[in-house]
DNA sequence: CTGTTAGCGCATTCAC
DNA sequence: GTGAATGCGCTAACAG
């Protein structure tokens, strides 16, 4: 593999003169730049960009750490994310945590090592104020509400305020009690969820429903056997997840459980599944919220935390 | 940011030593290890993993390639590949196609370019004989059958097999309108495939069915639609993912199309959802294929290639 | 057991 | 316009 310094020798020039015209710099003669050209196609010169990374003090790599990668959630943010990847020319490493503590430690520890130049966190189990220290050593950006924090960036939806909004529309349509879906309890996003559901029970009065760890399609069907079984049923249920929703509907049809008569639903993503399925949900920007989250790690997003706004969509399960 | 030569200052030792001690090299007395650790705690000190790249002339970085990261096909692929690689203690970089060759090349080119040691290559629209090209920059190891194939490793399914097997099954059972859902037509899984196909309906004659294009759940009505408005229909349908099965399967249940009685079903991959739909389906062991891609990749595989077994999991959807 | 020294491949002053 | 020299931070002979 022959190197900047061959290339100089070969084409009879110093070795600052090939650099400039790799990085086409001005002030190198065409002549010159020809050779140096020619010289470099002759022998297929590639740089090295492990050494200019070296000699940058940039590694060029953006570190993105996500639960699973397997989750349409993520997978739509990561779509997103590799999208402004490629327009940036920017690589990253994906790092899958499984919400495990060791592994987001690891990410950190990447980033502390000059590894990658900055972070995009999309979940975390990790305390916040913990991964605030590590923006000494690059730009960290989370996946939820941390408007007024100094440390890091975010771009996030108002999960509080969609929550009010969704509860608010099903007790305007009739619906009494209300009950919800989520992933894990933990988490930023979970923790306004769910004050926004006991801020409003609280001017609604109602019996709770909360079910927890839903994640895929098939929890779907655990959540309505846990309702076939209750004696108090829910009559209308917000999903965290489309996925979920699916499945709930799914469970539903071959329980015989009508939708919306015996049971109302609102998914929230409006992926694509919903849209199949006919499912009113609430439509968060996935992808585009994968794509700011990498414009704001390369320091391209004028404001440090960036609220995406959601929007109803009216279907058939209210 | 303290360096090495930092510390061997503080520490009074040799540059060396430090290294050693880093490194866990044999051959440093307990006091010099002590003082070296106690320095390096004292200024934190974090090696500089950039400049062992350059120095080892290793990127410790795999690169994988992936069309897309929000397939659940992929997202299990990726689960083993994540595994491993913490196992392993290395990372990756995702590299999302789209199946745009200029974003293969930018992959080919990483590996060109030292920026990862090897690359995975889970599926890809470039020729074979072109990636092979770059072998002499790094492993490379694909999804599909390669077996014969010096250039490169893979990790594959038979899917010539077990698609004549699923056909033969379903012929058993008395189905002879057989027909089949793809994703993309060309790719040389879709090839062993079509094959299976012709040469099970050279014994068997019959019209033909095929979908193409078929990738996610919503896809499914796609397909009933299509088969609703024919004039022809085939009584059973191998699915060449779980999720286009499900779709498929809520799609005829929306439209009161029996399962399996006006149209069969074989699922493959055996996703949570085929379980909890009971479709009946060829089981591929994604995470695992993901897995033994990166062990292949980083050299720890006895053979180049490698066939994993699929396992027919019947259920009730023939 | 320990230290000196020479790379690894490139970018970047700073003179000329 | 051009090039010599130095540095980025670490590893690995090699010599002691």
């Amino acid at each position: 593999m022959a190197n900047i310094r061959d290339i100089a020798k070969m084409a009879g020039v110093s070795v600052t003169t090939v650099s400039r015209v790799i990085n086409k710099h001005p002030y190198v003669s065409e002549e010159k730049r020809h050779a140096v050209l020619k010289v470099m196609e002759a022998v297929d010169y590639q740089v090295n960009r492990t050494a200019v990374s070296l000699s940058q003090g940039k590694a060029h790599l953006i570190g993105v750490v996500v639960p699973f990668a397997k989750h349409p959630f993520f997978g739509l943010m990561i779509e997103g994310i590799a999208k402004q990847a490629v327009e940036n020319h920017y690589h990253f490493v994906l790092i899958q945590t499984n919400y495990e503590e060791s592994r987001e430690q690891e990410a950190l520890d990447m980033l502390k090592h000059k590894q990658i130049d900055g972070l995009i966190i999309c979940s975390h189990i990790m305390d916040l104020t913990e991964i605030e220290q590590y923006q000494q050593y690059g730009t960290i950006v989370v996946c939820e509400n941390a408007e007024g924090n100094q440390k890091v960036e975010s771009v996030y939806v108002d999960h509080y305020q969609s929550f009010i909004d969704a509860l608010a529309y099903l007790y305007q349509k009739g619906y009494r009690k209300l009950g919800y879906c989520i992933g894990r309890e933990s988490g930023s996003n979970s923790y306004f969820r769910q004050r926004a559901y006991q801020d409003f029970l609280r001017h609604h009065p109602q019996k709770k429903f909360v079910f927890t760890e839903n994640y895929y399609f098939e929890d779907g069907q655990k959540i309505v056997d846990q309702i076939t079984r209750s004696k108090h049923k829910p009559d209308a249920l917000l999903v965290t997840s489309d996925v979920v929703a699916a499945g709930i509907f799914t469970a539903c049809q071959n329980a015989q459980i009508g939708i919306p008569d015996d049971i109302a639903l609102i998914g929230f993503d409006n992926q694509p599944i919903a849209k199949m399925m006919g499912i009113t949900t609430f439509e968060i920007p996935i992808v585009t919220m994968g794509e700011r989250l990498f414009l704001h790690v390369l320091g391209m997003a004028d404001e440090p935390h960036e609220k995406l706004s959601v929007t109803l969509i009216e279907r058939k399960t209210v």
